[in-house]
DNA sequence: TGCTAACCGAGACGGTACGTCCCGTCTTGCG
DNA sequence: CGCAAGACGGGACGTACCGTCTCGGTTAGCA
């Protein structure tokens, strides 16, 4: 996640200063919630953090780099809590996406770092690291907790299963994040419920309510 | 949809270079594609339209209103011809809404401005009257096609009706976007199929074939 | 003297301001008297004359042509007024060299950008237009009036005379930044006086007294 | 001559690589070529020596101290061989002096920190030390032979004769520094011909030929 | 033989200044 | 009044060195 090596390897020369990654990411978040990403400056941080603006160039290429770290430890929180069905379990995974976009530091950044990520395949693959995969992984975790209560078919075919899956990780992070922040229109339980009813039908799924 | 007044009002001294907008648009976006969202400057934008610094002033406030117009009219190409059935009218939405955020210029600012309109309102408003209400419409034209042909059940609540018309603007617009922006996947003739028959299958329509 | 072309001539765009030359040069001096060479800053320069740092790199290459210019101005002050004998101009304007070099602005700078002239010949043609050839001035006119005098025997060879002077020069120039500089003494009048002596019967002429 | 203590008072701890402090002289000097004085830095003489940074500040508070024991060395080549008249002794003195200051090492390094030195009163005193005295005793020397050949008179005055001294050390090396450098001309047989018959003829003595 | 103290290399640290780039504003003269 | 040109004050950039520090590891003399 971050850009230096393991650290349990001892290399010659002063060791870096361990507590300074967290106080850094610390401060990015607090200056992106003061200021915004494009008001957010490297000086800005390092001041907030306590630190020389070098130390920050010296863990993370620029800007960029920097945020999508800051913002990745966010969404380690997401969690898939067992609600009994299917479609308990997509609503509760709708709802706690949008609670972390609606997070003014989230929101800002993620649609900035993405902005830049077409532009420079590096960060692009720091992204899915970062943070894509970790919401995919709850995808998998919903599908996989759905085929053992029988509330999905099972599907023999691998390549056929990895599409769905992509599909439906598609339609459900793209949905809350455009109703969040293109639409700005705030996602509640209702409407929860519709998009939840809207894919589980669309899956074949018994939709439950 | 510019920032200036009605021109046909005949205002003392020299009228404005009727020619200009145009130019500084085109300038605007070939800036995009070379140099994308985070380098293009206003000094590189005048320079290509062969126009001064402060002719962009006077007519847009910044960076952001300058690049929301001038993708703006990238979406005015945006039709929906009929097709035959709904299910083919949202295929071909999805493509062609694929085919424009596969454009340069269009993927890498769009989600700029998206980021930096989670600060200002002003920003949304315009994105929302330049771009959003733009795709809205082509939703709402296929929903009053369906009806006409049958393939939707008339909904008598309106409110009821605008509530899911919103939700499929967002599902539509957001998976096509995630899926080329986020997940970096192409969105060929099959990843569309597959989302058609999902959301129609969720709206309890005939899908077709 | 300047970097900058013939005022006179009108060029496109706002002119640039003409008082700020003369203030950025007297901070210039001033920042020097404070800070000695070594510690001069372009920022600090730019604070002490209420400017922005850009304007001074877009009129200076660098802190060196910066400081020579500041400091030419100086040595404008150096005249030879006829003090009615050979002998009495070159103490004369010994004293009043030394005057200048005991300066704290004058000695800081001058060693330095010789120093800095020695990689650099730009630098060195700066400093022979603006300072050398300004203080050679003075011994071809206290030539000019000792022969008018009839101190010094006429000379018919043009080009040993041309060696002669830049001899005397270099003697005059030399042995008063020397002892002021490194041998760090002052140079007062009866050091002038022997000076002066040693080098008038060294050229063969009525030493006075 | 350098900063540290006597070596040959043991002291507890390993002690310093003696080859360590040629090592680091002579890659200053290769450095002062290469770079000049403003462009070296303490971190290029250290790899240049394959010594690490801390090693250098042990042993010299900084690049002034540095650079004057560097370059002091080359002065202790300076001779004063008996070419049997004063003339000769003097045109050979000067010569010799300028062919040191031509080598770009001396020329770089000489004037950077005499102007360094306006503003640091211990450097000056590391000058004087290391570099003044050394070629005062040149001319010490050379009136001492003078006086021995009965081509000076003897002078029973000692405080008189000590300005005389001095005079005579500023205004040769003086003018050999301010031709050099300043005037940037070289200094050639001719010169220093000419050069020892002014002063020669200026001290009263027979200036030969 | 082991202890201790100063050495060494490497390199991270908090800082300062650099020189550049762009911002958005202003001041010119011309049309 | 629009416009091209370009200077202006300002602010952030990313880099280069500064001089200091903190490591692990070496190299002596003394116990």
């Amino acid at each position: 996640m971050l850009s230096h090596g393991d650290p349990s390897t001892a290399r010659p020369g002063r060791p870096r200063d361990t507590g300074a990654d967290a106080a850094i990411l610390e401060a990015t978040r607090e200056s992106l919630v003061d200021l915004g990403w494009s008001k957010l400056t490297m000086g800005d941080v390092a001041a907030r953090a306590g630190v020389a603006k070098t130390t920050l160039y010296r863990r993370w290429a620029g800007k960029n780099e920097l945020v999508v770290d800051a913002v990745a430890v966010l969404f380690d929180e997401l969690e898939l809590p067992d609600l009994g069905s299917l479609a308990a379990d997509v609503q509760g995974v709708v709802l706690q996406f949008a609670a972390l976009l609606e997070r003014p530091e989230t929101s800002t950044a993620l649609m900035a770092v993405v902005a830049e990520s077409t532009r420079d395949e590096a960060l692009r693959a720091r992204i899915r690291d970062s943070i894509v995969d970790r919401q995919k992984h709850l995808v998998l975790m919903g599908r996989r907790r759905a085929l053992e209560r029988g509330e999905l078919p099972p599907e023999p075919d691998l390549r056929a299963a990895a599409r769905t899956v992509d599909l439906i990780f598609d339609v459900i992070a793209g949905a809350v994040v455009h109703r969040t922040l293109v639409s700005a229109e705030p996602v509640d339980e209702e409407w929860a419920l519709r998009f939840t009813r809207l894919l589980l039908q669309g899956l074949g799924a018994a939709a439950g309510d």
